[in-house]
DNA sequence: CGGGAATGCTCAAACGTTTGAGTTTTTCCT
DNA sequence: AGGAAAAACTCAAACGTTTGAGCATTCCCG
């Protein structure tokens, strides 16, 4: 039998208001005497009481659960992201439910296992998510990890991509490149990075080529088919500009397969800064996104019931490493 | 206000018993009419009702839950697995609760968020675990993915390392290996899979030596480390073996940052087979966990309620790439 | 047309915790 | 010793869902 707040009223010869009273600490409200007190905490010690979270949820005490809805997670960046998360949310007291997806069908998502219970709040991590998904969640306070859509109601945490683009070029000229390739139409989200990179390094007297990516293709793979397919042994640019390190990551792969040396022959940068990206040799040249402190930061605002919405953009600093 | 069978009841005059039979499709085993059926599934579907899961589980339903014990979350064994395990349970219709700890203080670890929830089952990842936690998680059935000691009434599912020892051994003994290296004292797990790969490569016939990491290290630190400071330029054995991919990683890195080529002048192996292992270059030969098939079959089994314990070692085939 | 079965529905208790309101016991002051 | 206040404790309802038991009403058959 599990061990309920009756379990322990009985076998001491009290009511069971009292025991709860005790354990949820509003002992000093009503007067409650010591040696009662010391009876109630060591028999619940002895007999080894859990509270029943949804006895407590139904009550309507807080559930101390998080709700994460995650776009992708075979992308180690999410993958990181919800390591962090997850190891930050816990050691804050409160512990999360994750639900993740790995198509595009996002309006059609089952979100019953977030619907279903009492959360204090759910983060969404990856932002190809139309407006429907967060018509569903307004009964909770949502925080959003990436790029929000204007009207929309949530407390978005985003990159400062514009200072990003700014940095990146700057940095380029520096390394005197000269002509710049990138990959195009990964992703809605990051179509607009890439732009926005793109014009701040075309401003820089950088020439810019894109590469649109076949549809559908996969972020490392679409930066392996570019590095392999589409990149001209004999002219090759300067530098290969990404929109995130998984690109990175495939350009070098394909670039370093087919002989190319980086980055004496080619540079390539990337965006996120994802664990892998130091492990990897040549390390790569990145943007840091700082994850930590963004989640530290959502954290401490759910504790504090601090619920405003609006966007903030986070500084986002440029990692130098070997591949640029 | 929140949609409750009440409200639902309410509006439609009947009462709230009736429409929790429709709702929970138990409506055949007692006379609904066809007519209170369709009103009661359009008014729910009208005013958006969500089953309140805590009630559900207060009243003994199964939660459809979860509970998944990781124990390091910015291993990317670990956090790839915990991607493929979030997918398929969600698929299966349960959600997961993740409790992960970074540090080595597993015993005092607030397993809360698991205890105070009725789960259906628990999965536990990763290996360094006492029985303490395996006591305290006593009314729940407990699968692990990773090595299990004798006496525990858990469901193991293993990798059958002695059958990888073999294969290594064979395949090293193909390519002409005759002087290999390998890293100890990572973790007990790890040291005890080293140890057998050292014993069937010796049994080849081939020679093997043993670098002790520093304490405390981390994987791919360790790897790097032995590589960068433990490697004689002038005498290289011809292959590193790793206890895991990210060892590995780290042995290439540094391998590479000094020059050595890979996999002509030092080969290297690892095993587990994480996404990064094919998207590095040169991509790393490594023994693959079928990770996938071994949360499809826990999944299943949970569905189906057969908790017979016992350990299942699990074959992990050689997937040959550039590393060696 | 009377009696039993089948049909369609309601009642009320239960799950474990919380909490406002109420009751009993002790304490203290005059 | 009397009485009010303070202290210690109990009652009972509520959260939303589930379910066994029970109550009407209709239907069928001899």
């Amino acid at each position: 039998m599990r061990v309920t707040q009756k379990s322990i009223a009985d076998k001491i010869g009290v009511s069971v208001s009292l025991v709860c009273r005790v354990l949820s600490g509003r002992a000093d409200e009503i007067g409650v005497s010591d040696e009662t007190r010391r009876k109630v905490m060591e028999t619940a010690e002895a007999l080894g009481y859990v509270p029943n979270l949804a006895a407590q949820t139904l009550r309507g005490k807080p559930s101390r659960t998080i709700g994460v809805v995650v776009y992708d997670f075979q992308d180690s960046f999410f993958s990181d992201l919800v390591g962090h998360l997850q190891r930050i949310v816990h050691s804050a007291g409160y512990s999360t439910v994750i639900v993740g997806f790995t198509d595009r069908e996002i309006d059609t998502q089952d979100l019953s296992p977030l619907l279903q219970r009492s959360l204090d709040a759910v983060i969404v991590v990856g932002s190809d998510l139309s407006g429907n998904v967060f018509d569903r969640l307004k009964h909770v306070p949502v925080f959003r990890i990436g790029i929000g859509f204007p009207g929309e109601s949530t407390i978005c945490y985003t990159a400062d991509e514009d200072r990003a683009a700014l940095e990146l070029a700057s940095y380029l000229k520096e390394r005197q490149v000269g002509r710049v390739m990138c990959v195009r139409h990964i992703s809605p989200i990051l179509e607009r990075r890439v732009e926005g990179m793109r014009r701040a390094i075309e401003s820089a007297g950088i020439k810019v080529e894109s590469i649109v990516a076949p549809k559908g293709m996969r972020n490392f793979d679409a930066g392996y088919w570019m590095a392999t397919e589409r990149l001209n042994a004999k002219s090759l640019p300067d530098a290969v500009v990404c929109a995130i390190d998984l690109i990175a990551l495939g350009v070098i792969h394909g670039a370093l397969s087919r002989g190319i040396q980086i980055p004496d022959q080619l540079k390539v940068t990337g965006f996120d800064d994802i664990a892998v990206s130091r492990q990897i040799y040549p390390s790569l040249t990145t943007f840091a996104q700082p994850v930590v402190s963004i989640v530290e930061r959502i954290v401490e605002r759910i504790a504090q019931s601090n619920f405003k919405t609006g966007v903030e953009h986070v500084y986002c600093p440029l990692v130098r490493r070997l591949s640029c």
